[in-house]
DNA sequence: AACGCGCGTGAATCTAGTA
DNA sequence: GTACTAGATTCACGCGCGT
């Protein structure tokens, strides 16, 4: 737990207990003749190559095995409300993905990362190879994975986030550089990508792995976000950087990592105690916002439109010819000749339920 | 030649002589999972889902059998310096992606259709989902395929086009419509993304085949572009109106529809982006001009006061007692001692996003 | 005529907690 | 595991209608 493993992703995954993790974030290999054979079949030797097509059929299935067999040992590890990313170029990705929808992962969105600064086209025969892309899944398609919908709408001027991110390049102080002032990793990714992922799926305390640690990016981004993380780089001067970076990483205050609850963790609250309460009295009527229905208020705290009666949902629903509605929202009270939606009442009363709640 | 062929597309396929189109445009079915009347918006109406028989697949195996076979009998017809182009979603479009490589296409991007107006995520469990994704391939990796490389630099204010690419979705007029006003065909895509797609790896007099005629988008603008085309839709009233859509275009003489039709609206900054690019630090203190607020800057981009969280909007409104805010203009930041405008950083972010948002 | 408001809708794998 | 129910949840456009 917040270290990092020097070794074989594949072997140290074994080791570690199943069910542990809340979230992966995986950056692999795309490179196809950079060595997957030999990560995948230890104990066999790469097919030789008799011609193009073959030696071109042998390398996208050696990937495909390397690919399967990763994200299966990953899936071990994964609880089952845990989800995972991947991240990868038009090289890899539709390996990477048949092989998520084979092996149970269920996919929740295709992330595409719009690099605020590309690197052009030298040769003019293609479009500028201007994203990468995420695909995030979760560990099969059971519910309840984490997903922070209402902080990410907040630092969205309130809209729901987009699958397209606008994000910079890692460059400038951000890169690590060696020495002799050379990028210490190829493929360093931006702390901000990290980060939108950890914020928008896990919450603070929980375990992050990136089984491809590299120079920890993942794992400096984990630690200022209060996470805990482990990764697994099998370079030892890549694994080196990581740790002294990650030494380096002062964790935001507590204050700052707090998220508002999301709606349906806030504590419930029977219409009925607003009667209670005295926000709403028994007898009075309720309006929709522009007054075309209306229902009496019963001291049970259910409403009641002609012989009709029920919750303020299930009125609600019959007043509007629909199969269900939101009565929080739907309906509303006059206070002082203007109309007050009855969740206010609701927002007033939690708020003063305090450390009671 | 320029008609459509009403029939199956693999025998449609067959009956054509080999090596005789310069580009394929495809737009296979998706493989969509989710049935009619399951989801529901907000105000309960139905999302009006795609599960058209042709769209149903027993499994991704089937799917994955289905696209082998239409992408080799697209192949087989292909110049051996054609470029073939396939759209999807993350439901298909690894699959696709995987069936190309392996059948020996050569990838030489994939390209996003970033949607200007998407569907909403009506259940808050999932980033927007505003894309799709589309491949572009050659036949092999044989050079010698199309790519008007300084046109489209030209329609794009003299600047590389990347792979990304804002278009609206196809509604209005646009959108073929039958006698009751409803959507002829539940997929029609917009003939900006057509157009781009044509105007970018074909020449005037060239043929463009669709496998997928649909209701013939694809033969309209090809048509209006001076191209040949070759239509293959199963579905006869699909064909009929394709044929007299098709019948009603007036060839362009010469081309001026290379950049989508979009209003260049100034790009959309989200607040986040503004920390992801270290304007400023999560942790830190905002206060409004003369220092009466002051609120803590959350790392996801929301604002806190006390145990409230909110965008930066909802928080200027909390903290004055008022119904609404501009946070951009509310809320400053102190730099060197002065105190700086957030919407100032914004004004940054955007003189740097240049024609790339 | 111009403007504002309400309403419809788009390739979508879209709930969670309790009995 | 299944059934039930509380209650959470939408953005950008185009069009039609009313003022």
């Amino acid at each position: 737990m917040d270290e990092v493993i020097l070794g074989d992703c594949l072997s140290a995954l074994e080791r570690l207990p199943p069910a542990s993790v809340d979230m992966v974030f995986a950056d692999p290999p795309y490179n196809l003749q950079l060595g997957a054979g030999t990560l995948l079949r230890p104990n066999q030797s790469t097919v030789d190559a008799v011609d193009d097509d073959w030696d071109q059929f042998a390398s996208f299935e050696a990937y495909d095995t390397f690919t399967r067999t990763w994200l299966s040992a990953c899936r071990r590890v994964m609880k089952p409300t845990a989800t995972l990313w991947v991240i990868g170029s038009y090289h890899n990705i539709f390996r990477v993905g048949s092989a998520l929808q084979d092996l149970g992962f269920w996919i929740l969105n295709d992330i595409v990362w719009r690099k605020a600064n590309p690197m052009p086209n030298f040769r003019g025969k293609r479009f500028t190879n201007a994203h990468e892309t995420l695909i995030w899944a979760s560990r099969s398609d059971q519910k309840g994975y984490t997903f922070h919908y209402e902080a990410l709408k907040g630092g969205n001027d309130d809209l729901q986030m987009r699958s397209d991110w606008f994000i910079p390049l890692c460059t400038g102080d951000e890169r690590l550089k060696g020495e002799d002032g050379r990028k210490l990793h190829p493929t360093q990714k931006p702390e901000a990508l990290l980060a939108r992922t950890i914020l928008s799926a896990s919450n603070p305390g929980d375990v992050v792995l990136d089984p491809f640690f590299g120079t920890g990016t993942t794992g400096a981004v984990a630690k200022r976000l209060g996470r805990h993380f482990i990764g697994i780089e099998q370079e030892p001067a890549y694994a080196a950087a990581a740790r002294e970076r990650i030494a380096g990483i002062e964790p935001l205050s507590r204050a700052a990592l707090l998220t508002a609850p999301t709606k349906r963790a806030e504590p419930r609250v029977p219409f009925l105690s607003l009667l209670e309460a005295g926000h709403i009295r028994a007898g009075e009527t309720l309006t929709d916002e522009r007054r075309r229905h209306k229902a009496l208020v019963r001291p049970d705290g259910t409403l009641g439109v002609g012989p009709a009666s029920g919750s303020i949902h299930k009125i609600g629903a019959l007043v509007q010819g629909l199969p269900a509605c939101n009565g929080w929202t739907f309906w509303h009270a006059e206070r002082g000749g203007r109309l007050v939606c009855i969740d206010d009442f609701r927002g007033t009363m939690r708020a003063g339920m305090g450390s009671a709640a």
